[in-house]
DNA sequence: CGGTTATTTGAATTGGATCAATTTCTGTGG
DNA sequence: CCACAGAAATTGATCCAATTCAAATAACCG
């Protein structure tokens, strides 16, 4: 059972993996494009990601589509339906991928015996919330090519937690028109920053395959903060 | 002390307001533009709004600005730094306020001793992460005046909680930068953009002044979706 | 092979930003 | 109470960014 996302926290202890482990239930199995659950869709469960990717999605009235995150292994997803009746986000399935669907009492259980465990559940929802104030700020305030380049980097760090190399490449199962959902711009558009990106010689995006051409080049363009050490003292 | 915010939640019990209330501690007093504290300040707090309207906000690194939430009296502010060293977002004071300072050992006596309050407080962040991703729908997927009206709505929504009446106005100290920083967009559209609502007959913005022409409209316009009903029975 | 989905490019159009200038509005001190 | 300075709101003109529509190419799969 996949726990290094959340044994990154630095107050992480032996006995706390047992516990989180205990968010964990019957495995279900995904083909790539099959949709997990719809935005609306009644008493929502929570997913615990062991292979491949996903992508979750709102949709505004008109249809438009706005994914708010990617899901990459060892991810809690779906909690923030958490205090919903209906799931607040579209689940689909990006790659062929595999979750545990884990039951809500499970969560009742962390918070009343386990609050170690409960706290750390708490704060990386608070890291999520900061990694959506951060999106809003690339979508609101930066012109096309940086969303897209900011974009890439992010995803890059994440493979790299998951799976990390020395490489300044990485696969990724997203289409053109997930990135332009993602980032706020039409796939036409998205299909023109990739140009842009190529053109400045910064990365190069081929069949799923993102290399950086001049990956410090790419981080001073496209200003992404940079990540800042955890706080857990006060657990 | 302030707890309706709070106690909306359905499951919140007599005995939860009380754990609920040892996350206070000291007041500050504000004066309307006072910056509370700036992202990246060392050592963030958390603090619960007494009096007054807040802004949060980041910063991308040419400097512009995105609001990523409004805040008004009964919130709990600045939680999202809670897991970080530096603070995340930049606090300012919309108007005159106050706030109470809540120290960290608050919360870790709300976890190890609060089971359910904590529980609470994670559903609510939850909640947060819903409004965030809302947000981020409307400034990625939508036009320019549709952004605005939604802002207008969903900050009328939350001030009606705080304040109930059956009026279809309400005051609110957001200057017309504020509203830009907000929707993503620069200042001078954010004036076409309320002047568009009003041509249309939906609202009127006169000195902080929000009057609903139209609230039917409005809705229909902006295409904001209904707030469904919590879940909170797995606690 | 034909049907589908993804990528790429062009041309026309719209949305929004920027620059500049004017008009309120607000608070302050005389 | 008025004069003034600074902030906020409004409008016009111009330019650039991004969308839409359209169409061609490429890749993929049964």
């Amino acid at each position: 059972m996949q726990t290094a996302r959340f044994a990154s926290f630095s107050s992480f202890l032996d006995g706390d993996a047992e516990a989180f482990n205990l968010l964990s239930g019957p495995v279900v199995r995904l083909r790539k494009g099959e949709v997990l659950r719809v935005e609306g869709a009644p008493n929502p469960d929570v997913y615990r990601l062991r292979a491949g990717w996903l992508a979750c999605s709102v949709m505004t009235a008109e249809g438009r589509r706005q994914i708010t995150k990617f899901h990459l292994p060892g991810d809690l997803v779906g909690m923030t339906s958490l205090a919903a009746h209906e799931a607040t986000e579209t689940i689909e399935a990006l790659s062929d991928a595999e979750v545990e669907i884990v039951p809500l009492d499970a969560f009742a259980e962390v918070f009343n015996n386990h609050p170690r465990v409960a706290a750390l559940l708490f704060l990386w929802s608070q890291e999520e919330r900061v990694r959506l104030m951060h999106h809003l700020a690339v979508i609101g305030r930066m012109r096309s090519s940086k969303r897209v380049g900011a974009l890439l980097l992010l995803l890059y760090q994440r493979a790299q937690l998951s799976a990390p190399s020395r490489r300044t490449s990485f696969t990724m199962p997203l289409t053109q028109q997930d990135l332009a959902d993602a980032t706020g711009m039409s796939i036409v558009h998205a299909n023109r920053s990739l140009k842009d990106l190529r053109e400045r010689g910064l990365v190069t995006v081929v069949d799923g395959l993102v290399k950086f051409r001049d990956l410090r080049g790419l981080i001073a363009y496209t200003e992404v903060p940079t990540v800042s050490k955890r706080r857990t003292d006060w657990i």
